[in-house]
DNA sequence: CTGAAAGCGCTTACAG
DNA sequence: CTGAAAGCGCTTACAG
């Protein structure tokens, strides 16, 4: 309705030309200062707004990066999708933020999606299962992409992994575990088979063996609900378990629920260990024990990364691992 | 680099002109079934992507629509985002999730990145504070928008508020309370005179004023963090506290972390009812009383409400309150 | 330092 | 039911 002003008007409100307002507007350094101030001047007074379809169109980059998560449910990964659009905003992109819920036809319709409209680059957690034809169009599109903090299995197309060093993670988790609790130690969540669950149980299993013990899995959904539901089994059925190390925070807290409410006390009758370090570790009670994976710097240096892609044409390593320790808390500490 | 295919390619393969392509790319019905196959067939071979940019310059709908979010590490936000996201897409919308974290100039910068891309459509939790200039824009820009689940206070300019009824929530919250835990009864959370703790506590002041009792405040940010502090504080220095309704369930969760911590049982030393009624308000322990606010049937519905506008052009009322309840849990009722 | 002109990839009346 | 032509609002060499 109200037509919205264009390159043209304010050319004529700044009685320039229309090439002069486009560079203005792209900040170029050869316009003359005076000319610049009148022409920002009739920015103002236009109301006129930046139409980045048509800047597009001509072939200027969108300013547009998607960031695809698999679960917006999960603290971490909004962390991740927090820390991520901030950097990518500083840097002056937008960012379009789009969850798969670990859908992925979802997941595909979202990458088609942000094809179409043209973003620059891509970060991915991406979700497991469907066949890999959206990463296939990315390819060809030859969109930069990386992928974080999960891996697509195989498969024929490949984007650079940036992920946390899951592997260590487990195992000073796992040898802290088996110090302080023995040898019953369990490791809770994860769907088997898949590639994160392997990576992030990897440290537990190796040192398991290494102590010529057998790995104990309760895998499942690493969700809060699994973990309530899976502390009561254990509290009912496995008095040998002394201690847990798992999947996630969320699995981890979900259990700090189910042993309460079984009247096992954490901390005391039996330790657990988290992973991924989220917020709210810090703040229940007992406070958890965690793997810390420091998501936020880890969001930040990945944009660099995948900004030095796009703007400098510089593809960066196809892996890359970013290091993680352990924070005791009292839920893994017997005091 | 390697050139995105075009229309003029799909025609080309299929042996008609571009506009029949485009034709079939909007799904006209004014194009022969057998020749519809043949473009159709044309656009697989070519890999061809649609180019939103250039459909957008030309007056087409962007298909793109903006949801702006004031904190994205609230679950509350979070599964509004999930279910407006789905939602959209189900209608055919792309959705582009942005998280203000509460700052009001990254919130104005994603409101003039929205509308640069020629979103159709916004739906905005407000971050409060800044000037309403970006809001403005939105306005002039013709662009239907709806505020949801906050208001923005006063201003020049406003929206369409949806939104849920905290008032009638207050007041179910505490009613509960007075009759459960008798005259001692706080409000925890919610940053002092912002319009949407004024709303949620609203319910509270007036239930306690009908009958006769003075209002008690712990006002704060309303995370777990202030909640777990609080709960030390009353726990230490309030005994006349005996049942406390919150801002959010994440003061709540905070709460049963700081009591837990402090050896207070709660649902049986003290009450606690929390707010909005997040998953996680279930899984906890002990289970979390709340006002039940259904985000997700919310969610849809604003978007069908929204996408009206932006199709059929029908604005909706200026305000719609959806309807709240009661769920009792442990935390609340004596056993 | 600034202007005139071509063209990005679509959609949209308008003919046929 | 399909094609030829104009135009959306920018950017980008190219002159001047």
């Amino acid at each position: 309705m109200s037509k919205r002003p264009t390159i043209i008007d304010v050319a004529k409100a700044a009685g320039v030309s229309k090439s002069t307002v486009s560079l203005v507007l792209q900040n170029s350094s050869s316009v003359k200062a005076e000319t610049r101030t009148q022409v920002l001047q009739a920015i103002k007074d236009t109301r006129y707004v930046y139409n980045r379809a048509a800047a597009n169109l001509r072939g200027a980059g969108a300013g547009l990066v998607g960031l695809i998560i698999n679960d917006l449910r999960n603290p971490y990964y909004t962390e991740l999708a927090t820390s991520v659009q901030m950097k990518f905003a500083e840097r002056g992109y937008a960012t379009a933020i789009g969850n798969s819920d670990e859908d992925p036809e979802l997941q595909a319709q979202l990458i088609t999606s942000m094809i179409e409209h043209g973003v620059s680059a891509l970060m991915i957690a991406p979700a497991y299962g469907g066949d890999d034809a959206p990463f296939k169009d990315i390819q060809q599109a030859g969109i930069p992409t990386v992928q974080v903090l999960r891996s697509l299995s195989g498969g024929a197309v490949s984007f650079p992994l940036f992920s946390m060093d899951y592997m260590t993670g487990g195992l000073l988790a796992a040898d802290h575990m088996l110090t302080t609790w023995g040898k019953g130690i369990a490791f809770v969540g994860g769907v088997e088979s898949r590639e994160i669950t392997i990576e992030r149980k990897s440290g537990y299993v190796k040192k398991m063996r290494d102590m010529g013990l057998d790995p104990i899995y309760f895998h499942g959904e690493s969700n809060r609900t699994f973990g309530y539901e899976t502390a009561i089994e254990i509290a009912k059925n496995h008095p040998e378990i002394k201690g847990i190390v798992t999947f996630n925070d969320l699995v981890a807290l979900g259990m700090l629920g189910g042993f309460a409410q079984a009247g096992v006390k954490v901390g005391e009758d039996i330790g657990i260990v988290g992973f991924d370090d989220i917020q709210e570790a810090s703040q229940c009670y007992p406070k958890l024990s965690s793997v810390r994976c420091d998501v936020n710097a880890f969001g930040q240096q990945t944009v660099d990364v995948l900004l030095n892609w796009v703007e400098k044409d510089v593809r960066p390593n196809d892996q890359v691992r970013f290091p993680v320790d352990l924070v005791l808390r009292a839920s893994s500490t017997r005091e």
